[in-house]
DNA sequence: GTCTATATAGGGATAGAC
DNA sequence: GTCTATCCCTATATAGAC
């Protein structure tokens, strides 16, 4: 019977989030996902990189309905940009999930997926760009500020594992909204 | 005779930070530093975890010396951290090459240096924190900024290697002194 | 201080029985 | 769809000659 396929991959993710993509062994995997060599290879003939491309493309999904799209809403910039910020306190778990982004960014992750990662990114400030500019700052102010909402995201994601305090990522959601459309 | 251990050091750095702890293989390394095994291990009797240990140990005290100390000078706050930019920006490359500290919170590397990587962070925020406080800006405002601070390189890290452009980080750095000191 | 050879474990992946 | 067994390769690490 056609077993639930993204259920496995909801056991993927954890591991490529905390190993990276050369950390996420095999064992490891098996261990997470209570399944043997030969299920796994059953489920993903691709094997490990199947695996991993799995879980970019489930995670981009929920990134796309549950953080990008409710960008394009009809409502206040204001309000669209804090609906982002709670979300993604969600989706990195108060800061101590790591970004399946810079997770593969070292080694052969970022070999084999670099190009996703670049387009993700990209994706992802473009449109922030859109609601700034919604909110009636210029194109290039607007452009430096969806710039510097990521990167604020992400740095506070490595201080906060760093630092292993929440506080750094809860703070950094808290305020981005008003920051964001605040007059030059 | 004894031969210059920082040579092979400085080798090791580049190989521990693109590939992570983990994706540090010892082949990888034997290529880095044109030693063979038996060589490596001769000079780092650790094996591995001695030779990541070095790194972070050369790395850490090229930061210490070369952004924390001058960051204590008796020239003007502004000039301190118009200095720390420039260096940072050495540094790191223009943003090209990874911090040590996020290239060890992965897996393995993250349980073995988590401790040193928390006190290394914690020391570079206190540091900021006190050039920000000698600039008259409140103790709860200067820690927050400090941390605005790391947060920002850290993330302009990520995104600058994610993006492969250089542009975001050294427009981070160039903003920093100015956005730090600005009245509240 | 570096070489060759080797030990032992674990890596990713597959075959065939069930 | 999962199991056991196995393949080949690479991992870290060590021994002993030179």
């Amino acid at each position: 019977m056609a077993i639930d396929k993204s259920e496995i991959v909801r056991k993927l993710v954890p591991v490529f989030r905390h190993y990276g993509y050369e950390g996420a062994t095999l064992s490891r995997i098996s261990k997470a996902t209570e399944l043997g060599r030969a299920s796994l290879y059953h489920h993903f003939p691709a094997g490990k990189q199947g695996m991993a491309q799995a879980v970019l493309t489930y995670l981009g999904e929920w990134f796309d309905a549950t953080i990008l799209d409710p960008l394009q809403s009809d409502k206040e910039p204001v309000e669209r940009l804090k609906a982002m910020s709670d979300s993604l306190n969600q989706f990195y778990n108060h800061g101590q999930d790591s970004c399946i982004l810079s997770a593969f960014s070292w080694g052969e992750g970022h070999d084999l997926f670099h190009a996703q990662v670049q387009q993700a990114l990209k994706t992802w400030v473009d449109r922030l760009t859109q609601v700034l500019i919604e909110a009636d700052l210029s194109a290039a102010l607007a452009r430096q500020r969806a710039e510097d909402a990521v990167i604020q995201i992400q740095g506070a994601l490595v201080l906060t594992r760093g630092l292993n305090s929440t506080a750094p990522f809860e703070r950094i959601l808290m305020q981005l909204p008003d920051e964001l459309l605040k007059l030059a």
